[in-house]
DNA sequence: TTATATACTGTAAAAATATACAGTATAAAT
DNA sequence: ATTTATACTGTATATTTTTACAGTATATAA
């Protein structure tokens, strides 16, 4: 593999971060724009000599049809140190230094949908939903609900997960355990913070 | 998050297959070609149902915008892919290519235990454990097992995820479920294999 | 019966994009 | 001193692509 000279580099880093950011290659003006170049053939030749030297695919004729054949650092976007929060019963769980308990080496992306942290459970409210105590619950930080979803939701100061339920006015936080009882919240009297919602779970045996 | 219709199902799968093969998104007349349509606007309606139910995101104005937001297949990405395999009834799980449903993207010590591939459950037999049908329980290769280890067991061509407890030559594989019996096995008339042990789970939501 | 949602065809125009061509400039190699 | 490689600017254009608009057809619900 031949080597790059430094402003191939450059527009190969470039394509690497705007397909991390956005999921798709850039244009040729886009490159220019980020690296300051004010011609599009500019970027034109760098892209044309990455691809004499294998680190890209261009399909010719297509908008953004570059492909990354050899990726220049192996970019470990994947691979993340997840935050743990403990599901504390006062305040929001934020990912504010002091209440990360710690970090588990994992991809934000191994569920169906991206992930934001960990919420360790407390207590046995989720039981018959499989969900134990310490089980950790990935959560995407979203205030996109929708009923049936499992929400993590703020009322005042206490923090629960339990699945949600809106109708009209009237929240409900419906536990999956017959011991424990429903949350009914008229939000016309009380305000509630929907924090984000469960993606994804995972249990140390 | 909303159902998808047959047909947007289909239209979030050609898109998924067509970014993991050239790196880039189709364009709409692409998706035509593909899925059979006369009429780009065809693809075009399907994908702004699919941006309205945050399947994808479309960048408007950019050629090739489409960027996934919740993967339906949780489909392979990238390196340290943990295999997982089905928990057939007849054979050992083994990590022959055949038997590897998927592969998931996460770290191989993101348990207290390092472990070497998932076994999707079947069935209802650990339910009271907090382990579902489709949950994927982390496997770490290993013959020693303790009593009370969730372990991976074969006999004859049977595999089983049980609670283990081996006293003298009794071996006992204990689900967890009333509604399921405890098996019962004599060393002295019969092999048993352990091929491992649990040490996490992970489920989707 | 009349909506309403799904699922398209067909056309067209505006905008985005790739890409060719003609240059300029600089440093290193021959 | 001349070539060669790198690294661009600036312009132009053909092509690709998005996207709006006008329809058709069918099934289901109200």
């Amino acid at each position: 593999m031949k080597e790059l000279t430094k402003q191939q580099s450059k527009v190969l880093a470039c394509v690497e971060v705007y397909l991390n950011k956005t999921g798709f290659p850039p244009t040729r003006a886009e490159i220019c724009k980020e690296l300051g170049f004010k011609s599009p053939n500019a970027a034109e030749m760098h892209l044309r000599a990455l691809e004499k030297k294998a680190y890209i695919a261009i399909k010719s004729g297509s908008s953004r049809g570059i492909s990354i054949v050899k990726s220049q650092q192996s970019f470990e976007s994947n691979k993340d140190q997840m935050p743990v929060i403990g599901l504390v019963a006062a305040g929001s769980p934020t990912l504010a230094e002091e209440n990360i308990e710690k970090r588990i080496s994992c991809d934000p992306n191994m569920f169906s949908e991206n992930f934001d942290y960990f919420l360790k459970v407390k207590g046995m409210s989720m039981i018959d939903a499989g969900i134990h105590e310490d089980d950790l619950v990935a959560i995407k930080k979203t205030t996109e609900v929708k009923n049936g979803d499992l929400a993590v939701v703020r009322i005042e100061d206490e923090v629960t997960l339990k699945y949600f339920k809106k109708e009209n006015h009237m929240l409900e936080l419906i536990p999956a355990n017959k011991d424990f009882s429903i949350m009914k919240v008229d939000l016309r009297e009380q305000e509630a913070f929907v924090e984000g919602k469960s993606v994804g779970l995972i249990r140390t045996h």
